[in-house]
DNA sequence: TGTACATCAGTGAACGCGCGTTCACTGATGTAC
DNA sequence: TGTACATCAGTGAACGCGCGTTCACTGATGTAC
């Protein structure tokens, strides 16, 4: 029968094979704290990354985040960035799956990849949607911190893919100005519509439908 | 000098010539409570919808309003579907500003004045607007009630306007099929951008032009 | 026309909740000598 | 190598806040006879 001492020894055993063993002074709490708000936020948008919630989640008394943050909106405004990033690593991916080695065909299907992405990580991801639109940084901002393994942010990947365009000829240069506002408008609206407002109850095959054409109006719009 | 009496008395005067006379039973309760609602959510949002706020602004003890509404988000809905109908008096007034009788011309400018009043109202009525998307209706129930003169909804006024296009010949029969969600996603995704977005801090000339270009990519893209 | 009574639409006090934040504290760590 | 001490990073208790909601109530109104 297990007594107390080999379950605590046990209880070692398991944090030391975690790296996660706890002593009074945690170590990596910052980062840990964000990871909570994180899944926190994942689950249930930004209102779900709260001071207390987050400090319970991290296994830590709910003032000690108060030792690496200022308040709660510090608090949110890294997570806010962790989950820009996330998009930003969707929308790079979905890029590179684009396999063509036609300049122009390549150019327009990245611009599609992106967008879709976009969609793709808010229905599937609408928490962290939620969160990463939820504290205003303006794009040069948002530029410098929510950024996939390129260095870029969502933001940076739309204007490149743009400057691409334009690079292979598919785009002429006096349409570059400003296309970035319609493009992101498009995708913006269609997954803010879908994740909180009326176009919430669409059904799956609705919604590829309204991507479909939204993404060719903006194709043949720019 | 005033007696007690006589402040009674004027108050009474008052409340009388602004209609306003309180007696124990309110009267119009419900309604006055919508309106107090509609304020609140005019100047903080959804958010700002509170029970105790509402019925503080009503004048009214803070339960009163169970007599009225289930609950809370009964009252919000109600605010919501006030909100919606804001919305859709400003779409439609704008598009009565159409005066060509060019009726190919007519039916592109009318689009441009419903889109450029969805923009014109979130920017102007940010709280009205982040009201009006709060409660995510389905765009049918949203056509019930939150509705213009007309009796239109802005979704069907939107509607409306695609239709006219395809009856004038501007627009192609088969590229009217999902036309509206791109359409709406097109204003929809700048308002959110603008004003709970990172373009909340653009400077209003470049909203100007992120409106053009972006309503110009629609008009080219349908 | 007057009166008894049911019903309606308000009131005021109270409950429980969970939040962000502050305070004085203490255990752990690093460093100077 | 050992020790004193400053600093750092946690803890636990407490505060005030405002919310939604429920309860028992009461003043006003309408209606049947």
């Amino acid at each position: 029968m297990l007594t107390l001492t080999t379950l605590t020894s046990l209880a070692e055993v398991v944090d030391t094979v975690n790296m996660t063993t706890r002593t009074y002074h945690h170590g990596q709490l910052r980062e840990s704290l964000i990871d909570a708000g994180v899944e926190l936020a994942r689950a249930g948008g930004p209102e779900a990354v709260q001071l207390r919630a987050v400090s319970r989640a991290a296994g830590v008394s709910h003032n000690a985040a108060y030792r690496h943050f200022t308040d709660l909106d510090d608090l949110l405004a890294a997570v806010c960035t962790r989950a820009m990033r996330e998009l930003a690593l969707l929308m790079e991916d979905r890029m590179a799956r684009v396999t063509t080695r036609v300049r122009v065909r390549r150019a327009w299907d990245r611009l599609d990849a992106i967008g879709t992405a976009y969609v793709e990580f808010a229905r599937r991801e609408p928490g962290w949607f939620r969160t990463a639109f939820s504290v205003g940084a303006d794009p040069e901002a948002v530029g410098e911190e929510g950024v996939g393994r390129s260095g870029l942010s969502p933001y940076g990947l739309l204007g490149a893919c743009l400057d691409d365009l334009v690079a292979v000829g598919a785009l002429d240069a006096d349409r570059r100005d400003g296309a970035e506002y319609a493009a992101w408008s498009m995708v913006h609206g269609l997954s803010a519509l879908l994740v909180e407002g009326p176009l919430r109850i669409l059904p799956d095959e609705e919604v590829a439908r309204a991507l479909r054409v939204s993404l060719g109006v903006v194709r043949r719009g720019l």
